[in-house]
DNA sequence: GCAATTACGCACCTTTTGGTGCCTATAGGT
DNA sequence: ACCTATAGGCACCAAAAGGTGCGTAATTGC
Protein backbone atom coordinates (compact mmCIF):
# COMPACT_ATOMS: atom_id res chain seq x y z
CA UNK A 1 0.00 0.00 0.00
CA UNK A 2 0.96 3.69 -0.52
CA UNK A 3 2.60 5.22 2.10
CA UNK A 4 -0.20 7.75 4.33
CA UNK A 5 -0.01 10.97 2.47
CA UNK A 6 -1.84 14.16 2.97
CA UNK A 7 -1.99 15.67 0.08
CA UNK A 8 -3.67 12.82 -1.55
CA UNK A 9 -7.63 13.58 -1.34
CA UNK A 10 -8.68 9.94 -1.13
CA UNK A 11 -6.10 8.95 1.70
CA UNK A 12 -7.50 8.69 4.79
CA UNK A 13 -4.42 11.15 6.38
CA UNK A 14 -6.57 13.26 4.76
CA UNK A 15 -9.33 12.31 6.59
CA UNK A 16 -7.44 12.49 9.44
CA UNK A 17 -5.73 16.11 9.34
CA UNK A 18 -9.92 17.28 8.60
CA UNK A 19 -10.63 15.99 12.00
CA UNK A 20 -8.45 17.87 13.42
CA UNK A 21 -8.12 20.97 11.32
CA UNK A 22 -11.49 22.60 13.44
CA UNK A 23 -10.98 25.09 15.78
CA UNK A 24 -12.78 23.29 18.34
CA UNK A 25 -10.54 20.24 18.17
CA UNK A 26 -7.73 22.74 18.67
CA UNK A 27 -8.95 24.37 21.98
CA UNK A 28 -10.63 20.99 23.38
CA UNK A 29 -8.19 18.45 22.94
CA UNK A 30 -5.20 21.11 24.74
CA UNK A 31 -7.84 21.76 27.41
CA UNK A 32 -7.63 17.98 28.36
CA UNK A 33 -4.31 18.03 28.02
CA UNK A 34 -4.00 18.79 31.66
CA UNK A 35 -6.39 16.14 33.00
CA UNK A 36 -10.18 15.31 32.66
CA UNK A 37 -13.01 17.41 32.47
CA UNK A 38 -16.30 17.82 32.37
CA UNK A 39 -18.89 19.26 29.97
CA UNK A 40 -19.51 22.13 31.97
CA UNK A 41 -16.20 23.04 32.82
CA UNK A 42 -14.98 22.67 28.72
CA UNK A 43 -17.69 24.98 28.23
CA UNK A 44 -16.78 27.70 30.22
CA UNK A 45 -13.22 27.04 29.82
CA UNK A 46 -13.43 27.42 25.86
CA UNK A 47 -15.20 31.31 25.10
CA UNK A 48 -17.64 31.22 22.26
CA UNK A 49 -18.56 27.41 22.15
CA UNK A 50 -21.48 26.13 22.15
CA UNK A 51 -23.00 23.22 23.99
CA UNK A 52 -24.02 22.09 20.47
CA UNK A 53 -20.70 22.25 19.15
CA UNK A 54 -18.89 20.76 22.28
CA UNK A 55 -20.68 17.57 22.14
CA UNK A 56 -20.29 17.09 18.48
CA UNK A 57 -16.77 17.73 18.43
CA UNK A 58 -16.25 15.43 21.34
CA UNK A 59 -18.44 13.06 20.13
CA UNK A 60 -16.54 12.98 17.18
CA UNK A 61 -13.03 12.80 18.83
CA UNK A 62 -14.20 10.15 20.73
CA UNK A 63 -15.50 8.03 17.79
CA UNK A 64 -11.44 8.58 16.45
CA UNK A 65 -10.39 7.39 19.47
CA UNK A 66 -8.49 10.87 20.88
CA UNK A 67 -10.86 11.37 23.42
CA UNK A 68 -12.71 8.68 26.26
CA UNK A 69 -16.06 9.81 27.59
CA UNK A 70 -16.25 8.19 31.13
CA UNK A 71 -20.21 8.50 32.21
CA UNK A 72 -20.30 7.71 35.94
CA UNK A 73 -24.01 6.96 35.37
CA UNK A 74 -25.53 8.70 38.14
CA UNK A 75 -28.35 11.66 38.33
CA UNK A 76 -27.80 14.59 37.50
CA UNK A 77 -25.49 13.16 35.09
CA UNK A 78 -21.52 13.01 35.31
CA UNK A 79 -19.62 12.44 32.43
CA UNK A 80 -15.85 13.06 31.88
CA UNK A 81 -14.19 13.79 28.93
CA UNK A 82 -9.75 13.20 28.84
CA UNK A 83 -7.36 11.98 26.12
CA UNK A 84 -6.09 8.78 25.25
CA UNK A 85 -2.58 8.33 25.00
CA UNK A 86 -3.13 8.84 20.76
CA UNK A 87 -4.96 12.01 21.74
CA UNK A 88 -2.19 12.85 23.94
CA UNK A 89 0.42 12.91 21.02
CA UNK A 90 -2.01 14.87 18.93
CA UNK A 91 -2.51 17.41 22.20
CA UNK A 92 1.37 17.96 21.92
CA UNK A 93 1.48 19.21 18.35
CA UNK A 94 -2.23 21.42 18.51
CA UNK A 95 -0.22 22.73 22.01
CA UNK A 96 2.58 24.29 20.05
CA UNK A 97 -0.27 25.54 17.38
CA UNK A 98 -2.36 27.34 19.88
CA UNK A 99 1.11 28.88 21.49
CA UNK A 100 1.87 29.89 17.76
CA UNK A 101 -1.32 32.30 17.11
CA UNK A 102 -0.83 33.46 20.71
CA UNK A 103 3.08 34.55 20.09
CA UNK A 104 2.18 35.65 16.36
CA UNK A 105 -1.45 37.07 16.65
CA UNK A 106 0.01 40.61 17.09
CA UNK A 107 2.15 40.10 13.92
CA UNK A 108 -0.75 38.78 11.49
CA UNK A 109 -2.63 41.67 13.09
CA UNK A 110 -0.44 44.33 12.12
CA UNK A 111 0.35 42.65 8.43
CA UNK A 112 -3.16 42.72 7.83
CA UNK A 113 -3.78 46.52 8.44
CA UNK A 114 -0.56 47.04 5.78
CA UNK A 115 -2.35 44.88 3.34
CA UNK A 116 -5.78 46.61 3.65
CA UNK A 117 -4.11 49.91 3.51
CA UNK A 118 -2.36 48.93 0.58
CA UNK A 119 -5.66 47.90 -0.46
CA UNK A 120 -7.32 50.45 0.06
CA UNK A 121 -4.36 52.92 -1.45
CA UNK A 122 -4.38 50.61 -4.20
CA UNK A 123 -7.93 50.92 -5.32
CA UNK A 124 -8.37 55.17 -4.45
CA UNK A 125 -5.30 55.88 -7.14
CA UNK A 126 -7.00 53.37 -9.55
CA UNK B 1 -3.37 44.44 28.26
CA UNK B 2 -4.16 40.77 28.70
CA UNK B 3 -1.86 38.08 27.37
CA UNK B 4 -2.95 36.61 24.04
CA UNK B 5 -5.43 33.81 24.83
CA UNK B 6 -7.06 31.49 22.01
CA UNK B 7 -9.56 30.57 24.46
CA UNK B 8 -10.71 33.89 24.68
CA UNK B 9 -13.15 34.35 21.86
CA UNK B 10 -13.04 38.06 21.86
CA UNK B 11 -8.84 37.68 21.70
CA UNK B 12 -7.00 38.27 18.40
CA UNK B 13 -5.13 34.95 19.13
CA UNK B 14 -8.25 33.21 18.66
CA UNK B 15 -8.75 35.07 14.90
CA UNK B 16 -5.69 33.99 14.20
CA UNK B 17 -6.66 29.84 15.46
CA UNK B 18 -9.32 30.41 13.38
CA UNK B 19 -6.94 31.36 10.09
CA UNK B 20 -5.10 28.28 10.34
CA UNK B 21 -7.15 25.71 11.52
CA UNK B 22 -8.24 25.31 7.72
CA UNK B 23 -7.41 22.08 5.82
CA UNK B 24 -6.11 23.90 2.63
CA UNK B 25 -3.77 26.27 5.01
CA UNK B 26 -2.65 23.53 6.74
CA UNK B 27 -1.35 21.99 3.21
CA UNK B 28 -0.46 25.22 1.71
CA UNK B 29 1.51 26.72 3.95
CA UNK B 30 3.97 23.17 4.32
CA UNK B 31 3.38 22.60 0.58
CA UNK B 32 5.41 26.07 -0.49
CA UNK B 33 8.05 24.96 2.85
CA UNK B 34 10.65 23.78 -0.15
CA UNK B 35 10.63 26.84 -1.94
CA UNK B 36 8.15 29.13 -4.28
CA UNK B 37 5.27 27.52 -5.93
CA UNK B 38 3.30 28.76 -8.69
CA UNK B 39 -0.47 28.80 -8.81
CA UNK B 40 -0.78 25.89 -11.06
CA UNK B 41 2.02 23.86 -9.28
CA UNK B 42 0.09 24.22 -5.85
CA UNK B 43 -3.07 23.05 -7.55
CA UNK B 44 -1.08 19.60 -8.75
CA UNK B 45 0.77 19.13 -5.55
CA UNK B 46 -2.72 19.65 -3.43
CA UNK B 47 -5.40 16.65 -4.17
CA UNK B 48 -8.71 17.72 -4.00
CA UNK B 49 -8.41 21.67 -4.13
CA UNK B 50 -10.24 23.90 -6.55
CA UNK B 51 -8.73 26.94 -8.09
CA UNK B 52 -11.04 29.22 -6.22
CA UNK B 53 -10.25 27.76 -2.95
CA UNK B 54 -6.61 27.72 -3.84
CA UNK B 55 -7.17 31.59 -5.00
CA UNK B 56 -9.11 32.61 -1.67
CA UNK B 57 -6.66 30.71 0.82
CA UNK B 58 -3.63 32.25 -0.41
CA UNK B 59 -4.75 35.82 -0.79
CA UNK B 60 -5.75 34.90 2.83
CA UNK B 61 -2.32 33.85 4.13
CA UNK B 62 -0.99 36.86 1.81
CA UNK B 63 -3.37 39.80 3.86
CA UNK B 64 -1.87 38.13 7.24
CA UNK B 65 1.35 38.01 6.08
CA UNK B 66 2.47 34.28 6.20
CA UNK B 67 2.72 34.11 2.14
CA UNK B 68 4.13 36.32 -0.01
CA UNK B 69 3.38 36.73 -4.07
CA UNK B 70 5.10 37.82 -6.28
CA UNK B 71 3.70 38.76 -9.44
CA UNK B 72 6.28 38.82 -12.76
CA UNK B 73 3.80 41.39 -14.41
CA UNK B 74 3.89 38.80 -17.92
CA UNK B 75 1.90 37.72 -20.31
CA UNK B 76 0.50 35.01 -20.06
CA UNK B 77 0.74 35.76 -16.43
CA UNK B 78 3.49 34.29 -13.87
CA UNK B 79 3.18 34.29 -9.72
CA UNK B 80 4.89 33.08 -7.80
CA UNK B 81 4.40 32.73 -4.30
CA UNK B 82 6.43 32.05 -1.02
CA UNK B 83 6.57 32.01 2.20
CA UNK B 84 7.43 34.82 4.67
CA UNK B 85 9.69 33.97 7.75
CA UNK B 86 6.63 34.12 9.56
CA UNK B 87 4.88 31.62 7.49
CA UNK B 88 8.02 29.76 7.60
CA UNK B 89 7.58 29.39 11.67
CA UNK B 90 3.82 28.69 11.34
CA UNK B 91 4.61 25.54 8.38
CA UNK B 92 7.72 24.55 10.77
CA UNK B 93 4.69 23.47 13.06
CA UNK B 94 1.96 22.49 10.66
CA UNK B 95 4.40 19.49 8.48
CA UNK B 96 4.36 18.29 12.17
CA UNK B 97 0.54 17.95 12.53
CA UNK B 98 0.74 16.79 8.99
CA UNK B 99 3.19 14.02 9.62
CA UNK B 100 0.48 13.32 13.06
CA UNK B 101 -2.26 12.68 10.78
CA UNK B 102 -0.02 10.21 8.11
CA UNK B 103 1.26 8.53 10.94
CA UNK B 104 -2.13 7.88 13.08
CA UNK B 105 -4.47 7.42 10.14
CA UNK B 106 -4.81 3.95 10.28
CA UNK B 107 -4.78 4.93 14.29
CA UNK B 108 -8.40 6.71 13.83
CA UNK B 109 -9.61 4.42 11.26
CA UNK B 110 -9.78 1.04 13.43
CA UNK B 111 -10.67 3.95 16.13
CA UNK B 112 -13.49 4.71 14.23
CA UNK B 113 -14.21 1.01 13.04
CA UNK B 114 -14.28 -0.23 16.70
CA UNK B 115 -16.69 3.08 17.85
CA UNK B 116 -19.30 2.07 14.80
CA UNK B 117 -19.31 -1.55 15.45
CA UNK B 118 -19.86 -1.08 19.30
CA UNK B 119 -22.57 1.60 18.56
CA UNK B 120 -24.39 -0.45 16.24
CA UNK B 121 -24.02 -3.66 18.81
CA UNK B 122 -26.17 -1.36 21.55
CA UNK B 123 -28.68 0.11 19.30
CA UNK B 124 -29.43 -3.27 17.87
CA UNK B 125 -30.12 -5.13 21.71
CA UNK B 126 -31.77 -1.64 22.68
C1' DG C 1 -43.67 19.91 46.59
C1' DC C 2 -41.09 23.07 43.61
C1' DA C 3 -37.02 24.71 41.45
C1' DA C 4 -32.44 23.99 40.10
C1' DT C 5 -28.75 21.02 38.24
C1' DT C 6 -26.44 18.10 34.54
C1' DA C 7 -25.47 16.48 29.92
C1' DC C 8 -27.19 16.05 26.42
C1' DG C 9 -30.98 14.93 21.86
C1' DC C 10 -33.82 17.01 18.39
C1' DA C 11 -35.85 20.18 15.15
C1' DC C 12 -35.67 24.49 12.88
C1' DC C 13 -33.39 28.22 10.90
C1' DT C 14 -29.42 31.20 9.38
C1' DT C 15 -24.76 31.72 7.92
C1' DT C 16 -20.74 30.21 5.92
C1' DT C 17 -18.22 27.38 2.87
C1' DG C 18 -17.20 25.51 -1.28
C1' DG C 19 -18.12 23.99 -6.30
C1' DT C 20 -18.92 25.14 -11.23
C1' DG C 21 -19.13 27.43 -15.33
C1' DC C 22 -18.13 31.52 -17.82
C1' DC C 23 -15.18 35.58 -18.54
C1' DT C 24 -10.57 38.30 -19.24
C1' DA C 25 -5.77 39.35 -21.88
C1' DT C 26 -1.82 38.17 -24.70
C1' DA C 27 2.13 35.44 -26.47
C1' DG C 28 3.40 31.44 -28.92
C1' DG C 29 2.49 27.32 -31.61
C1' DT C 30 0.43 25.20 -36.04
C1' DA D 1 -6.92 32.55 -38.14
C1' DC D 2 -7.40 29.66 -34.16
C1' DC D 3 -6.35 27.17 -30.08
C1' DT D 4 -3.79 26.76 -25.73
C1' DA D 5 -1.78 28.07 -21.44
C1' DT D 6 -1.80 31.28 -17.34
C1' DA D 7 -3.93 33.24 -13.04
C1' DG D 8 -7.40 34.49 -11.65
C1' DG D 9 -12.66 37.41 -11.07
C1' DC D 10 -17.57 36.91 -10.69
C1' DA D 11 -22.12 35.06 -10.23
C1' DC D 12 -25.02 31.43 -9.11
C1' DC D 13 -26.12 27.34 -6.64
C1' DA D 14 -25.66 23.25 -3.28
C1' DA D 15 -23.97 21.65 1.00
C1' DA D 16 -22.26 21.95 5.46
C1' DA D 17 -21.53 24.31 9.75
C1' DG D 18 -23.38 26.35 13.49
C1' DG D 19 -27.00 28.85 16.72
C1' DT D 20 -31.30 28.63 19.48
C1' DG D 21 -34.99 26.98 21.92
C1' DC D 22 -37.35 23.01 23.88
C1' DG D 23 -37.54 18.58 26.20
C1' DT D 24 -35.76 14.80 29.58
C1' DA D 25 -34.82 12.30 34.13
C1' DA D 26 -33.92 11.88 39.09
C1' DT D 27 -31.83 13.75 43.00
C1' DT D 28 -30.72 17.47 46.16
C1' DG D 29 -31.72 21.94 48.50
C1' DC D 30 -35.27 25.16 49.97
Amino acid sequence: MAAPNVYDSACSARDALELIASKWAMLILPALSRGPMRNSALLRKIGGISQKMLTQTLKDLERNGLVIRQDMQTVPPHVEYRLSALGNSLSEALITLDRWAERHSSDLDAARERFDADHRARTETA
